[in-house]
DNA sequence: ACGGCTGCTATACGCCTGTATAGTTTGCTA
DNA sequence: TAGCAAACTATACAGGCGTATAGCAGCCGT
């Protein structure tokens, strides 16, 4: 609160009097962000979650956006699970329209890939920017450029070729939690 | 550190007696747990970093040890880091030896692709735990049980079918980034 | 039996944090 | 210009934290 207030170069107490607790100021900031990426969303032309977080990241005037964003999530809030959510929602239509466009593969679980493919990608952003030993705020778009940078080739390679050299594990765990192979794809209703 | 002492029924005085500073007996924490993983995985046989990981999820004598781990990397302390920079390594001698198997395919930079895997599939383990609502310790191998088991079907998907239905983007990446088309800047195996 | 060392507790100090309250300045309107 | 509400400050209070200090019980070699 102190920190913030100093920032804003007003005294501590204005900010308890305009915002009431610091619960509600995290609670107007959380809805405040969640409404800019909403709108950007809306406006912008219809993005990848990937490109978006790039784009994000890039330009300096969402970067602190994006880090807040990422502080979220990483802090396991309510605001961070919907800014979650909201990402494999919309990566679930993405996903959809892709495939009807043929430009991706078609999943035997959609909804399942979409989730393993946010959170793969956003996780594996934290934990490279968390591990970073200093990470200053004034340099963080050029650290996540860096990074996107590194991780363009590997996720194209995974994206395109796979990793595995035959489908025998595939097959093996389709026949073995769906029954007999050849089934359908058809996501299973977990009990 | 009051809290600390309690569970382990003794004054806080007692700690502060033996471990010195708190820092001191993080520090002692971190050691001990980067002690037992690395004589885990000399005693185990060869396993993947996922297999690994799933396997120190499973067993419930592990699982306490599993969640220290993710919570050093989430707050990005040196023993965090250090676990991680183990696992990529780890990742990367795996990766050779599969790829001289046969098992997996080569990539044009092992080890950015090594780093890739690792930290998405700790990230996103570690968003997924971060965002369910209500996570009691206690039942934490049971949540990640089922995250796995959640996950399981759209990594075996990518890692064999990738998700990209023709190779003009990875191939729009390499002719821009390597320069003239067909120049390979490391041993290229294509298949 | 006796110092002395070790394991251990009780209590308090100083610091930081969020919060509350009283008082002061500013700006708008009657 | 007077008055009043809103913006703003100064200061204090309570609680939690890591830390420091003083004291007590039990074991040990001599």
């Amino acid at each position: 609160m102190r920190e913030i207030s100093a920032r804003a170069g007003v005294s501590p107490g204005l900010i308890r009097h305009h915002f009431g607790t610091k619960d509600a100021l995290r609670a107007e900031c959380d809805a405040e962000v969640l409404r800019r990426y909403r709108d950007l969303k809306v406006e912008g032309i219809r993005m990848s979650p990937t490109e978006t977080m790039a784009m994000l990241a890039e330009l300096d005037d969402f970067a602190p956006m994006f880090v807040y964003i990422l502080r979220s999530v990483r802090d396991g809030g309510e605001a961070g699970r919907e800014f979650v959510e909201g990402m494999i929602a919309e990566a679930i239509d993405f996903s959809e329209d892709a495939v009807r466009e043929g430009v991706i593969k078609p999943s035997r679980d959609p909804a399942a890939r979409a989730r393993y493919l946010v959170t793969s990608a956003l996780g594996g952003l934290l934990v490279q920017l968390t591990l970073m030993p200093d990470l200053d705020l004034s340099d963080m778009p050029q650290a996540i450029h860096r990074l996107t940078e590194s991780i363009m080739l590997p996720t194209l390679e995974l994206f395109t070729e796979g990793v595995l050299v035959d489908r025998s594990v595939l097959d093996e765990y389709l026949a073995s939690s769906l029954g007999p192979p050849g089934a359908p794809d058809e996501e299973r209703a977990d009990t």
